[in-house]
DNA sequence: TCCTTCGCTTGATCTGCATCAAGGCCGATC
DNA sequence: GATCGGCCTTGATGCAGATCAAGCGAAGGA
């Protein structure tokens, strides 16, 4: 694995971008990154593993580099809300603060690519650039979280599994393109119940709606997670959103 | 209105810091400013006016002086989620991009100084001060704005508007307080309709929600807006947050 | 002065999702 | 191959909040 691969979320070349929909390509600055090549490291996580509790000290900021992490919100009663999906190439963590806001949990097994919070900040100061892209991927994922908002505050249930279902889509396409001309084949990365977390629903609700987008053609199940989507248009259609554009997750 | 004043958002002097919660104080830097100080301009605008639609270009940045706006998203079918509450010192717009994602709307009468995109992105360019000022800002939304989804996820009504009326008043405290000692005295910026929308609910729930705790003499009302808080933490406890901690709307 | 409008309250009823409960599938373990 | 536990589905029932509807009070305009 290349070192520009480790930086994607900071800096990666545009030529052969890995990502979609983060696309805002650096120029490749090598004295950057060779800096932050020398306070990185890795760490890797089991699949259902508590990577940082909220309120835990956290003195590192970190990138995910292959599996997927949530970060969810718990109220003393146990009720739960996921805030957040970190996908490859998402950023954790924050510059400037000294404890965790959310519990991070990694939902698959997970590598991730850690920066020591301390010399990364310094290197921030001293770095307009690396500032600014962080700017810029906040920004994107302010922008996701209030898309978010509107899906908790306003859509039923069979249009929240729908924008679910199309989010994952969109993150994944490129990677995986079904047998047949415009359909998606996918799995999904999470459970019923981590589905019902994100989306503000019980596992119960989630199960039956997606038994109900089944019933009406929108998806077939292969198993309890292998999803394929016949027509994706049709599937945006069931998640209500007047564009079909930026969602970022 | 000094110079200080109107760039509160960007730079403040830490002595007598008139924001609450955004108190990550920046060295005032003269130059910076002297620059920031070129290439503003103010608009007015009157309380119910839009100022921005969702789409529209949008070519300056800018921070709200006084008054209130507020951030929403339309669904096609006119369901409508607020995602955003703009008070005094709060920043709108987006370096790096072309049209606005929301509408944005005065709800009351409203004074923003503006600063036009380009310039003010070229000094951000040769300022890191400033992407470092705007990244920790636009970080503590990324944090509310979480903080909100866990509200409208998984909080009940009752809940919601306990919420709500302790971030407004926790953001107006220290302007108004109260006659008796503890108690919290402020106005309500919002319509019940706006609050139904900023909270995921109907206005008659809300108003329901209202009368609910003012029986159960959580708070007290005199007209329609003007809300007496009389033990704080009562109103904390019926918003059901775990931490009394860092809401910043 | 009356009339209209806007913001709000309150009541009656409806409904989408939560809750409670039972059972099925499947992979892991012995 | 039997058993267990995690994950999922499905059914029955309940309830919080939506929806529909009526009316109030204050501000503003004719």
């Amino acid at each position: 694995m290349a070192i520009h691969h480790d930086l994607t979320s900071l800096a990666h070349e545009c030529a052969d971008c890995p990502i979609r929909h983060r696309a805002v390509c650096a120029r490749c600055e090598a004295d950057e990154l060779a800096r932050l090549e020398q306070i990185k490291y890795y760490r890797s996580y089991q699949a259902g593993q508590t990577i940082i509790w909220s309120g835990d000290r956290m003195d590192f900021v970190a990138s995910v580099v292959t599996g997927i992490a949530t970060l969810t919100q718990t109220m003393e009663d146990g009720r739960r809300q996921m805030v957040g999906l970190l996908l490859p190439s998402d950023f954790v963590g924050r510059p400037g603060r000294l404890t965790a806001a959310y519990d991070v949990t990694a939902t698959t097994d997970l590598v991730m690519c850690c920066f020591r919070k301390k010399p990364f900040e310094e290197m921030m100061a001293s770095t307009p650039h690396i500032a600014q892209r962080l700017l810029e991927m906040t920004l994107d994922e302010l922008d996701a979280a209030r898309e978010w908002m509107l899906l908790l505050g306003r859509k039923t249930a069979r249009e929240k599994i729908a924008s679910l279902l199309s989010i994952i889509a969109r993150r994944d396409v490129g990677l995986k393109k079904g047998p047949a001309q415009g359909s998606i084949v996918f799995d999904l990365p999470l459970t019923r119940e981590e589905m019902a977390d994100y989306l503000g629903l019980t596992l119960e609700t989630v199960s039956r709606q997606i038994s109900a987008l089944k019933k009406d053609g929108v998806i077939e199940l292969e198993g309890k997670r292998h999803i394929i989507v016949p027509n994706f248009d049709a599937l945006v259609e069931q998640a209500g959103d007047d564009n079909d554009g930026g969602f970022l997750v």
